[in-house]
DNA sequence: AACGCTATTGGATGCTCGACCAATAGACAA
DNA sequence: TTGTCTATTGGTCGAGCATCCAATAGCGTT
């Protein structure tokens, strides 16, 4: 052995690209682990180097915690709703969409807003992140709904108002996912798509179909496929 | 002065009523802090006594969280659905249940809902004390269904069933609670008793009116006067 | 090939936390 | 009143945390 000592090499990296695989690093601890086990300790420990460097780069904890958030945050509503959708109508987007939120892939992300919106009380620099997001997701989907609006595949009494109502939906069925999930029945799992059907005026069953196709073709945005809804529950043939 | 130092004189109580002021002060401290603030240090100095007294009696900390989150939860419980009901009908039982759960004054417990559900991924202990609390919430609002049911105010497709819709709806908009609240549209803060009308095949608006008279009439389980609903959104006269 | 900039290290500091324990003093019974 | 039991104290200990800093070594430039 030329060393007893485990000879630490350091590896010289730009500050951007250092920078970006600390964020990386703590965005996917954020959605595996939870937000507060990113610690300048931790990340460190992930990306073999010392804890200095951590906090050389993020000199307050709490800016990484929100930067991280941030980046798995935006991330993910880019696969449900990309920035530039895709070739398809609104209508189907809107089924991808459905389709990825309400499968067990969604699962990390849905445990990490809830994490996020607690955390928020404590440290305000997060809050601020979480409020930025909530926008971002909120607008992203009002704009989808205008457009499926435009296209005249539905009518919502006001759009904005209807995205939050998903939205609404969609975390109260995270928060439950987090301890029941298992033995749910379908008229739980498909209360959110449902709840989409109503406030568009949609025939009854008729989105939940085109969720089911979405998330059969694994189309539902970003790769692999997503479980599937409520296999019980065969959705009516659409009216329309 | 007789002694230079504070001079600390102890108070002896009996195990007994010590043990429950300390539940007692742990549970208030997670209504209005968070499950995180109750520490042996904190919980003694707000009691005037020794961090080890604390300790004494919950040689761990968990413990002591868990036992603050049971008491804060069925306490609250028994405020909205008291658990041998009053004087009145399932459906009035029912409004005051609204009328409360939408009220500003279950924000404290909203978020400690919020609170608990993502601590449990790091508490064990406290994971199962919230999987005893979810399922006994569901329990008694699904009995008070069966009770309305039998009484011929509501028929449910499952009562079960409806119970979990409805703590979903109530889940999301706890969540969202914690950073809109304001400006929210009465379409949102009228979700949840819309709905159980839904579900439970109540004619639109009829339900939200008696939770509006349940509000005005200071009614809503556990004495003073909670926030209106909705205002601006006068709720269609019942059907029936 | 030598130089200078700076990314990175290694270590130190001080904080809060849960846990543990011998000593003490309050209350109740004899 | 005296004595016993035990509720309560007061202090200690180690672990994990963020933060700070002087020294070092990698890399692009010259």
């Amino acid at each position: 052995m030329s060393s007893s000592a485990p000879a630490k090499q350091r590896v010289r990296k730009s500050p951007k690209a250092r920078r970006a695989e600390i964020v990386g690093r703590a965005a996917t601890l954020a959605l595996t682990e939870g937000l507060e086990c990113i610690t300048m300790r931790r990340v460190a420990e992930d990306l073999a180097v010392r804890p200095g460097l951590i906090s050389h780069y993020f000199p307050v904890a709490e800016e990484l915690v929100a930067e991280a958030f941030g980046t798995a945050a935006s991330e993910e509503l880019e696969e449900l709703i990309p920035a530039e959708r895709p070739a398809g109508s609104a209508l189907d987007q809107l089924a991808r969409f459905f389709a990825r939120a309400t499968g067990a892939r969604y699962d990390d992300m849905s445990r990490l807003w809830l994490n996020a919106r607690h955390l928020s009380r404590f440290r305000p620099v997060l809050a601020e992140r979480v409020a930025v997001q909530e926008a971002a997701w909120r607008d992203r989907i009002t704009r989808l709904l205008r457009e499926g609006t435009a296209e005249g595949a539905f009518r919502p009494a006001d759009p904005a108002v209807a995205a939050i109502q998903i939205l609404v939906v969609l975390d109260g069925l995270g928060v439950h996912a987090n301890t029941d999930r298992s033995n749910r029945p379908p008229a739980v799992t498909n209360m959110a798509v449902v709840t989409a059907e109503r406030e568009l005026g949609l025939p009854e069953g008729s989105l939940l179909a085109l969720v089911h196709d979405a998330v059969a073709s694994g189309t539902a945005n970003g790769a692999a496929a997503s479980e599937p809804l409520a296999n019980g529950a065969v959705p009516p043939a659409p009216t329309a």
